[in-house]
DNA sequence: ATGGCATTATAACATATGATTGGTCCCGTG
DNA sequence: CACGGGACCAATCATATGTTATAATGCCAT
């Protein structure tokens, strides 16, 4: 699952270096919020935390974690790994959002029981099932890892409503470019990106699903990202040439993500 | 705001009922979660939720409640009128999503402090202000109805993945129509729909920002609906020909609102 | 009532994207 | 090694949408 070229840790070097000492501490739950309010939690709430996986698994490429409509009774931490937010419609799959390791995968569905939306593993998945009369034990009795659980979920919706605004402003060229730096950037911030862009499972066709085009069109528009010095891909292989190029061309403005941008919460904590 | 044509009450004729007689108790939280999981808040829980609002006012039309960025110390009950999620790129405006009466517009921002995106008035609006700190009580002493409220964040989310995957899917007549669907769906859950449309303060430029087109072609789509029987728009007056053909035209499926649909959690609760 | 302004309407031309088709490269399997 | 399938690449034509321009309509303040 991705070998590494090089480490990256351009901006979030001190905290790459950080992310890979709690990875030893807390080897399923270390990179959760990282980059984020990772540092708002406590040892002890760190410790609670880790202690809440109850099972590590293993899952293969395509392995759909939940299904729409689906009741479940545990969430999912990933661990290592994509993973991917599908709908399906008509005949065709859509693509809503995407994970990366530390992202808690479908913590969502603690609280909304059925889920209006697949999750699928795109690649190799490592990940820790957490039960949910574990979640609500922590409701209970830790309000303030309850408000971070909750800040988790919410941090979805900033991305959803990014999206929202990407694909109502960008052409199909430009939203290829987004998903790019959006993807690099949130690698970056668990320490997993290289300084030159990232490997991922991620295929044209995926890539398609995700903007809402199609494959051929993704095509043309890569062709383009690639003559234009911005990008290349290749067999899940992303190259970024030009960082501040890629940007620009894709309108990319990291505050959304919630971390060391103008929303950050950072200084004050939760 | 909204002369009545006619109540509605088709589907939600009982509710919408049971509603007019909650607003009496209840006058400024008496539609949350109405139509999805109000019937799971105990009588004491309802009691509690009115007695979060602190005070309650008057915004003019086009007023901004928020602004991206903004730190705020209290969220706000949407109790009569439209909102709109919109965030600004380049010179233009993009809507994300809108509110209708009863929704807790801004609820998010407790646990997110500063919001990514501003919400704003269509028409003028009644709303009633929570100060954070009630809410903060809220999440240490009532785990049931902060559930509740985290319930109510995670709807917007599974909202904006729908419209995700719309804008993906749909052309620019079908997304007019489908907003004209949800807002009508929407309305219908809180005893607020007539028989045959809505009225909104929305204008057809509003929904151009809303589903990333200019105003221009939603107008040929507008023109496209009317000769095709399907709706009319007129000054804000929506009419609905036909639901069927609305609906299957838009290709929509009310589940993702988990009002009565295959996810609803009416019979479960939380 | 009258002028101004926001809203809605229509037309002609340019561009982005979809649909269709076919081709090439690479990698795992027999 | 031959083969097949998945991924990627490319050219052509049809359609949806943007752009620019212009105008009709209804609302409101003076």
């Amino acid at each position: 699952m991705g070998k590494k070229r090089r480490q990256f840790g351009l901006r979030y070097g001190s905290e790459a270096i950080a992310a890979s000492t709690e990875l030893e501490r807390f080897p399923n739950t270390g990179l959760f919020l990282e980059g984020r309010l990772r540092h708002d939690l406590s040892q002890e709430e760190k410790v609670e935390l880790e202690s809440l996986v109850s099972r590590v698994e293993i899952l293969p490429d395509g392995h759909r974690l939940i299904s729409r409509g689906d009741i479940c009774d545990h969430s999912t931490m990933l661990i290592d790994g994509f993973m991917l937010r599908t709908l399906d419609s008509g005949d065709r799959r859509y693509g809503v959002s995407f994970h990366v390791p530390g992202d808690f995968v479908d913590l969502h569905c603690f609280a909304l029981k059925r889920l209006d939306h697949n999750i699928e593993c795109v690649g190799q998945a490592k990940v820790g099932l957490v039960p949910h009369e574990r979640i609500a034990e922590v409701m209970k009795e830790k309000p303030h890892l309850a408000r971070l659980f909750w800040f988790s979920t919410l941090l979805d919706a900033a991305m959803h409503r990014e999206w929202i605004m990407k694909l109502e402003q960008l052409k199909v060229p430009q939203r290829i470019a987004h998903i790019f730096a959006e993807v690099w950037c949130r690698l970056d911030m668990v320490g997993l990106a290289f300084e030159d862009g990232f490997d991922t499972p991620l295929t044209q066709a995926d890539l398609a699903d995700m903007c809402g085009a199609t494959p051929i069109h993704v095509n043309r528009a890569i062709g383009e990202l690639r003559k234009s010095g911005i990008a290349d891909f290749n067999r899940g292989e992303v190259r970024i040439c030009n960082r501040e190029k890629l940007e620009s061309f894709a309108d990319f403005e990291k505050d959304y993500l919630y971390g060391d941008g103008a929303l950050s919460l950072r200084q004050d904590g939760l």
